[in-house]
DNA sequence: CTCGTAAGCGTACGACATACGCCTACGATC
DNA sequence: GATCGTAGGCGTATGTCGTACGCTTACGAG
């Protein structure tokens, strides 16, 4: 065997990641990650066949890093489903710009799966079957999806409240009053919050 | 006043969008949009500034379209909401590709204000205050937002689904048995099912 | 020591967004 | 009806992107 690789996947995936925490996912390019790793544009193909494996690569970098772990089966079966979500959560925020690659990945990466194979387990032994249990992952991943990326590209705490609580109140005098009060709730008071809900329902 | 605008914000976002149904998210460029218009690419600079504003009229073409008249208001609110969702998820389904953008540019977008107003409304005469009521709002749209694109990128009934339900029963078996109920589940039935546990759990 | 394979690089091409400058058609004014 | 300023529309040019292709180089097995 000829001349080893000189860079693992990790490798590869963790310079990607750097572009993109500091550039945003719009500064991910193939030169700017070979940039970042110190070779040429074209070396890059050597490990990658196209821009999109590299961006598989990212996600399971991300996503692998989830726990995976079963939660203390001691606790309530509503609790281990929330410890889940949770992970996936922060493992996810701390490089929100790629939860769109995620979603555009998610079927090929072992570490959803293995995050769902994990989830599906509680709501087995909850006993969650046919349909219902169908419903029930899918909406978590749904909530848990949609809500980071309201979180990331427009924070309730951000400029896009602001904005609307300006908005003339005569229009729209509800989204004014709410987008004032928005102000107050933090970030995960709004995600666990909505969390809660769903998993309420999800029981009854 | 010299020279009347020969085209209309709305046949330019039309043509856009048809782009977009035929090509995708990805074909959408200026040449693109500029050829199914007649014209050549640098005339369409004449109407927009720069990609993003025809993003946002994408936007506007489609959120538009929503209809956000109140419902019925002897039905009870839970029902009136989730008339309201149906007609926001609606929409979007017609043209799936632009949910992207749509999270992009929500919030300077009339129609997603205008739907919100009257889902606050509602929320507003069940009863709804103060963080409670961000919460619904924003879980809302997070879940609609979220299944949507989950729907589109990789639908319960389709490929993803069934490479899951084939992958190693060993590794992944509650995987694999869910995939294989999940064919069994229509798109409907998903979303809605979702959506009323959401809606069962804001309630209490 | 030799030699085949893979590593890594440079160049090149076509698609993209878009800045700039040109000619042209129109409508308000005289 | 002639004039003129504004906006419409186009062609060209620049810099970025992904990536095909071919070259040189380093390595390890024989």
């Amino acid at each position: 065997m000829p001349r080893p690789r000189s860079l693992t996947h990790d490798q590869l995936a963790s310079a990607a990641l750097a572009v993109i925490d500091r550039d945003g996912l719009a500064g991910l390019s193939m030169r700017a990650v070979a940039k970042e790793l110190g070779m040429s544009t074209m070396g890059l193909y050597r490990y990658v066949d196209e821009r999109e494996e590299l961006e598989r690569l990212v996600v399971e970098c991300v996503l692998g890093a989830v726990d995976t772990e079963p939660p203390p089966p001691e606790a309530p079966w509503g609790e281990r489903i929330e410890i889940m979500v949770r992970r996936l959560r922060d493992t996810l925020s701390a490089h929100p710009a790629v939860v769109p690659l995620t979603v555009a990945h998610r079927h090929r990466s072992p570490g959803v799966l293995r995050w769902s194979e994990t989830v599906l387990a509680i709501l087995i032994e909850a006993g969650f079957e046919g349909e219902r249990r169908v419903v029930a992952l899918r909406s978590l991943l749904a909530y848990v999806i949609g809500a980071l990326q309201l979180a990331h590209l427009g924070p309730l705490s951000g400029d896009g409240t602001v904005a609307i609580s300006a908005l003339r109140p005569t229009e729209f005098p509800h989204m004014a009053e709410t987008a004032r009060q928005a102000r107050n709730v933090g970030a995960d008071d709004e995600f666990f919050g909505g969390l809660a809900a769903l998993m309420r329902g999800l029981n009854t």
